[in-house]
RNA sequence: GGCCCAUUCGUCUAACGGUUAGGACGCCAGAUUUUCAUUCUGGAAAUAGGAGUUCGAUUCUCCUAUGGGCUACCA
């Protein structure tokens, strides 16, 4: 096989979104895994609907999720520029190739005229299409003498250049994912290929011909791609280039986790989970929410994606990046939509996360912690770490399940209250609290059977007793065993939270 | 409407034409536990429908249904 070079494609007309980035995932485990080379090529032919910032923002992604370019805007490289719009000059030559050699037309007519037409067509109930049917009665060079067309050109007349579609033939096509595929010309419309208007190719055009000049052996890219095939198949033919021509992989869409439809940013706004990898403020000052600062490992998301679309044949699911390049193949790629699931991405996450050695597991937390104004010793958030990492599922939970260990509760879950805070149980914790006291080996395993021995002498409820103290040391039920509570936060803190309960909640 | 693609538990998916149709998420139940989790054990849950081909179809073919994508001087 000659050097598998793949690109990731995006035109900057927004943030990149879950897709996308599966997308680029793909083509990355690819490259990785034949040793070929990850191209990133901005396609910002469509200058209405660039969105600056866009750029950086895909940019940026990519490297959040350790995906990394080997050639492309940002890096550079041998085919640079990457970015379309600075290689307009390229396009135009071989769109006027095409018109030479008899495969594309110039068209006069005007957005507006072309309207006219489709809504015309639309009340008598048919479908405007632009095609062999009806090409040589428009204002196009198939129609107009040379003359006319030059002259029309030469006094600024906006113009197009348009494909000239065969008429009934058969194109045969073969996708990696997909196998064969026959589509029947006629069905297909003649595509703008160039606009004089902004002097920039369509993407059709660009695409084909920026494939070719950068070499790209295989086009890995979204199933919403898959009706122009026919139309990217016949230009490498117009071009004499198809036998050099990439091959071509279209993968199954991302669907909404519920109700119909591809995944849209609509969708995370109204389910509570992001779309996009990064948070992102468009002009209008929305911000949609973004992975990494949800509190999502980039790995974990990675592997998440990853397996929505493909799986390496068995049933493994927690797969490092290195695994994943050695076992991706895009014959295991499946071929229908898959449909997100905003639970399994946090199910990945907290595998992820427990899975973090304790150390940087700490380090998480103490930057955390640094957020609300805590600095601890090291030793007590190493400790700490340990016993509430079974319980996290995103980095944020680390702070929201490990806060009491720094500070005292300030107020009393009151469902908990409810249940505990009555009877004789606050003359217990009163009298547990002397007990206390007199312990000064404040361990965990001097604490449990000093509390055990004492409930247990009394023949005391256990539960209600327990909990009570649970209450006044976490302000809620939840969390490690008390004894382990206990010896983390030490003594004196441990007391003046058990008195301390009793003062705020003497009223009731 | 037209064209194209697809269809296995609710979801992601596995299964040389021969399996009690497997795994994972989620859900339910039980065990453990002073609480919440974790952990462990168990459970419910699928081949869209109909024709063919075949000794035998989740697997191949066709039809139907359903879902999805595209149908711009957007990408």
């Amino acid at each position: 096989m000659k050097n598998v070079r793949v690109r990731f494609a995006p035109s900057p007309t927004g943030a990149l979104h879950i897709g996308g980035v599966r997308t680029a995932l793909y083509n990355y485990l690819f490259a990785r895994q034949m040793g070929g080379k990850f191209i990133l090529r901005i396609e910002d032919t469509d200058s209405q609907r660039f969105v600056p910032g866009a750029e950086d923002y895909i940019i940026k992604s990519l490297e959040w999720c350790g995906i990394t370019i080997d050639e492309g805007v940002s890096v550079g490289g041998p085919h640079a520029p990457y970015r379309q719009s600075e290689r307009r000059e390229i396009y135009l030559k071989y769109a006027l190739q095409l018109v030479t050699d008899g495969w594309a037309y110039y068209a006069f007519d005007t957005p507006e005229e072309l309207d006219a037409i489709r809504k015309e067509q639309e009340t008598a109930g048919k479908t405007f299409s632009y095609n062999y049917t009806i090409r040589q009665n428009l204002s196009t060079s198939l129609k107009l003498s040379p003359e006319e067309v030059q002259t029309r050109i030469d006094r600024g007349d906006q113009w197009v250049i348009r494909f000239k579609m065969p008429e009934n033939t058969i194109i045969k096509m073969n996708d990696l994912v997909r196998g064969e595929v026959n589509v029947n010309s006629s069905t297909l419309d003649d595509k703008v290929l160039y606009k004089s208007a902004d002097a920039l190719p369509t993407y059709h055009l660009a695409n084909i011909v920026d494939d070719k000049l950068m070499e790209i052996s295989h086009v890995i890219r979204g199933e919403e791609w898959l009706p122009s095939l026919p139309l990217h198949f016949m230009l490498y033919k117009a071009f004499g280039w198809s036998e050099v021509q990439p091959q071509f992989a279209h993968l199954p869409l991302l669907l909404k986790p519920e109700g119909n439809g591809k995944l849209s940013k609509r969708d995370g706004d109204k389910l509570g989970f992001p779309v996009f990898p990064l948070e992102w403020t468009p002009q209008d000052g929305t911000t949609s929410r973004g992975y990494k600062e949800d509190g999502y490992l980039p790995q974990a998301f990675l592997n998440m994606l990853a397996l929505l679309g493909w799986n390496p044949g068995d049933d493994k699911e927690i797969m490092s990046i290195d695994e994943m390049i050695s076992l991706f193949s895009i014959d295991k790629v499946s071929k229908a939509g898959a449909r997100f699931s905003p639970q399994k991405a946090l199910w990945f996450n907290e595998q992820y996360l427990r899975a973090l050695p304790n150390e940087e597991l700490a380090q998480l937390l103490d930057s955390q912690l640094k957020t609300i104004q805590i600095t601890a010793p090291k030793e007590k958030v190493a400790a700490v770490v340990e016993l509430v990492r079974a319980r996290a599922v995103l980095i944020p939970d680390l702070l929201t399940l490990a806060k009491f260990y720094f500070v005292a509760p300030t107020q009393y879950d009151e469902k908990v209250v409810q249940k505990f805070w009555k009877n004789e149980n606050p003359t217990h914790l009163k009298n547990i609290t002397l007990m206390l006291t007199q312990i000064d080996d404040f361990t965990a395993l001097v604490l449990d059977k000093a509390l055990h021995d004492w409930i247990q002498e009394r023949e005391l409820p256990m539960g209600q007793v327990m909990n009570t103290l649970r209450l006044s040391i976490v302000g809620a039920s939840g969390g490690a065993s008390l004894p382990e509570i206990l010896e983390i936060i030490g003594k004196e803190d441990a007391l003046q939270r058990m008195n301390n309960i009793q003062t705020v909640l003497k009223t009731i």
